[in-house]
DNA sequence: GTGTTTAAAACTATAACTTAATCTTTGATG
DNA sequence: CATCAAAGATTAAGTTATAGTTTTAAACAC
């Protein structure tokens, strides 16, 4: 385990988007640049640079001399963004299976039990998230497909937010135990139809439930 | 057509990502941002805003306090990138053709004439990319994914300068636009199948010849 | 020749200031 | 009373100058 050297963008850029998921700041809401530089104790260039950073993620939009402001996906786009993920995750883990190792099997058996203990504790969402990501890019880890890992983590930080919203609102956490252990014993028998088959379940599954949850809300808000 | 508003950060990345498309900017080069800004009569926080933009499309690669490099691609990666493209832009064409409307096909097909026209001229290479990146487009117009073609146009960013490089070489040419002709004509007559067996076949058709002739060119170079 | 120290170059960051665009308020007008 | 326009306030975009860090390379000692 390395030290990993933050520079303060970095750390602007991991703290605006830990409000932004965590609901702390709102979609729609502008994100003023001299009050985050203020706030955060840094000077206006790293609080850019990170939001800059953030639009590429999907969590903020620039607009030339309005600013940034969070974004919010609505029910369409969220329905997109799952079935880029459905289509992304299954090609990453389609060429993984045949090159995963033993010790990968091994880490991500070790991930779902602590994703079990997660669930209980407080700040679970936060924490649940963070295993859940890691659980999925230990199975990917064979696929030698560097550019597309990267790309799917992108896709997920924006996806994180509804994720996240789904664990708390409630249901898909239980539905996703099962899911993550039969696709770890379908990737142990290195049964690739079945694996994708299941993950693609998994991802859409959870992206009905989301967006039966949204469309909910929006009724429910007018 | 509206007049384009340019903030001075989006100038310098089209200024920069020209220069790297075109090669003028090799791969590995470093980008010296001081010597960028006066260059272009910019202060350095605009230059630094475009290379952070650039690095999000993948052409440089930042290192914390080492700054900025054109990137390039190696065969593996330019193989994953393709790929990519592949199976996300027959993705967005399956879902295209049902909605294309008249006037979108008849927009391609005068694209494909501007193609033509386009191969003779001088500055061939750039033109024809700007030309090719709209007739993909428009095909895909009818997706309702705005997502992925965002997401595809960024990739083809990075894919353009292996593009022109083909363009140049040779023998691509004469192969797209048949492939190009058969693509069209099968979305007007809406054989999805048909039409996306053409395209993935067009665009990994494409990334084999780039393929062997990096290979060849790593080969010569030692 | 190897290893350490020093110096230069480049990036990272801050601060103060200017310019330019957007938003809001105010006030005049029909 | 409503509407539109001009003036003012706010915010982002961009410049300049400067200080602090990190990296790289060169000089130096052992």
């Amino acid at each position: 385990m390395s030290i990993i050297y933050k520079t303060r963008t970095q750390l602007v850029v991991e703290t605006i988007r830990e409000k932004i998921l965590s609901g702390e700041i709102k979609a729609g809401q502008p994100l003023r640049q001299a009050a985050l530089a203020t706030e955060l104790n840094v000077s206006r260039i790293p609080v850019r640079e990170a939001l800059l950073q953030l639009e590429a993620e999907g969590l903020v939009a620039f607009e030339p001399h309005k600013g940034a402001t969070a974004t919010e996906l609505n029910v369409s786009q969220v329905d997109e963004l799952f079935e880029l993920r459905a289509m992304l995750e299954a090609d990453l883990l389609a060429s993984s299976i045949p090159n995963l190792s033993e010790d990968s099997l091994e880490e991500a058996t070790q991930l779902l039990h602590q994703l079990d203990r997660a669930l209980g504790t407080e700040n679970a969402a936060n924490k649940w998230s963070e295993l859940n990501a890691s659980y999925h890019n230990c199975l990917y880890s064979g696929s030698k497909k560097p550019q597309t890992q990267d790309l799917v983590n992108t896709l997920n930080k924006n996806a994180a937010r509804y994720i996240r919203m789904h664990l708390l609102w409630a249901g898909g956490i239980s539905k996703a135990k099962s899911e993550h252990d039969e696709i770890l014993a379908l990737c142990k028998s290195k049964d690739i139809e079945g694996a994708t088959a299941v993950l693609k379940q998994h991802i859409l599954g959870t992206r009905d439930e989301i967006k039966s949850f949204l469309i909910e809300r929006e009724i429910a808000n007018g």
